[in-house]
DNA sequence: GACTCGTGGAC
DNA sequence: TGTCCAAGAGT
């Protein structure tokens, strides 16, 4: 199945800018943050302007990280947009400015994960490392185990079997991961997998099966009206739009319950999202 | 291990 | 309309 999905790959591979050649690791490394739970399409156009804006580690850990958050615009998670900042400045005081080309080193750097460490990895210095996403779990559960849909969480199991489908020369095993991740991006998908145009549907175990659907444990969805997320959402949004300082009877103006708003806000300024200056207003931090 | 953490598109 | 899902990480 090795021949056919690269092939497929060379064929059909989106032209994302974080793939070009030219793209610097600290462009790869920005990219695979910003497509943390986050979907290409809304990626694209923030990546942009974070690299021509930041298009160093150092030009990031320049600024304060306010000027992060808001950039971050709505792609969610905006603590993901602290941690980058903080890999920034921790790159430019104890990495030369540069992105280091090991596994271990990129895995202490913050918000940087087994996941993004190994894509980092791989994508912009060609080491051999596991990558381990949802899209080559959910190819694999299909494909090798003949099951509809993964586990709810990582098995030690699912990154073994990755790593014994490995291709042994580094290189070939990037392209290889990043054609596994391309194919549950484009067909092997979550909802509507078009096997049809499967390049590797001749191998697969799930059709074998005759496509039995999923058994495992209930996949808990994420509670979002009336949530602490959909307050604190509310407020970044709020200090966002804010040219400057924001009244905090403004923030409670935006939520019907005062306590949990209250709460919502002590938790964004205990993550450093969030600042109080003085006269009971809030901005993002300076 | 179980939780928490944003946002918006697709169905 | 509500549910599911998207290149996860940290606690």
């Amino acid at each position: 199945m090795l021949p056919p999905l690269l092939d497929w790959y060379a064929a059909h591979a989106r032209d994302l800018p974080w793939r070009q050649e030219d793209c610097s690791p600290w462009g790869v490394l920005v990219s695979e943050v910003m497509l943390q739970q986050t979907p290409v399409a809304r990626v694209e156009p923030i990546w942009h302007e974070w690299l021509a804006r930041w298009p160093e580690p150092g030009d990031l850990a320049a600024e304060p990280t306010g000027e992060a958050l808001r950039a971050w615009g709505r792609l969610g998670y905006p603590r993901r947009a602290l941690r980058l900042h903080a890999c920034a400045v921790q790159l430019t005081e104890e990495h030369g400015g540069l992105v280091p080309a090991d596994l271990g080193a990129l895995r202490s750097l913050p918000g940087i994960g087994s996941y993004t460490a190994a894509a980092v990895a791989a994508f912009a210095f060609g080491i051999r490392a596991t990558v381990v996403d949802t899209n080559v779990r959910r190819v694999q559960a299909r494909a090798v185990t003949g099951e509809a849909l993964p586990a709810p969480s990582l098995t030690v199991a699912e990154t073994a079997l990755a790593q014994r489908l490995l291709p042994v020369d580094p290189g070939t095993a990037a392209r290889w991961s990043v054609a596994v991740m391309e194919l549950g991006a484009l067909v092997c998908t979550a909802r509507s997998p078009a096997c049809g145009r499967c390049p590797i549907q001749q191998s697969c175990a799930w059709r074998a099966g005759g496509y039995p659907a999923y058994d495992g444990p209930p996949r808990r969805g994420q509670a979002w009206h009336g949530t602490d997320r959909q307050c604190r959402g509310l407020i970044m949004a709020a200090l966002r739009e804010a040219p400057d300082a924001v009244d905090l009877s403004a923030l409670t103006a935006l939520w019907p319950d005062a306590e949990q708003c209250a709460r919502a806000l002590d938790g964004l300024v205990a993550d450093g999202l969030a600042e109080r200056v003085g006269q009971g207003r809030v901005q993002l931090p300076g």
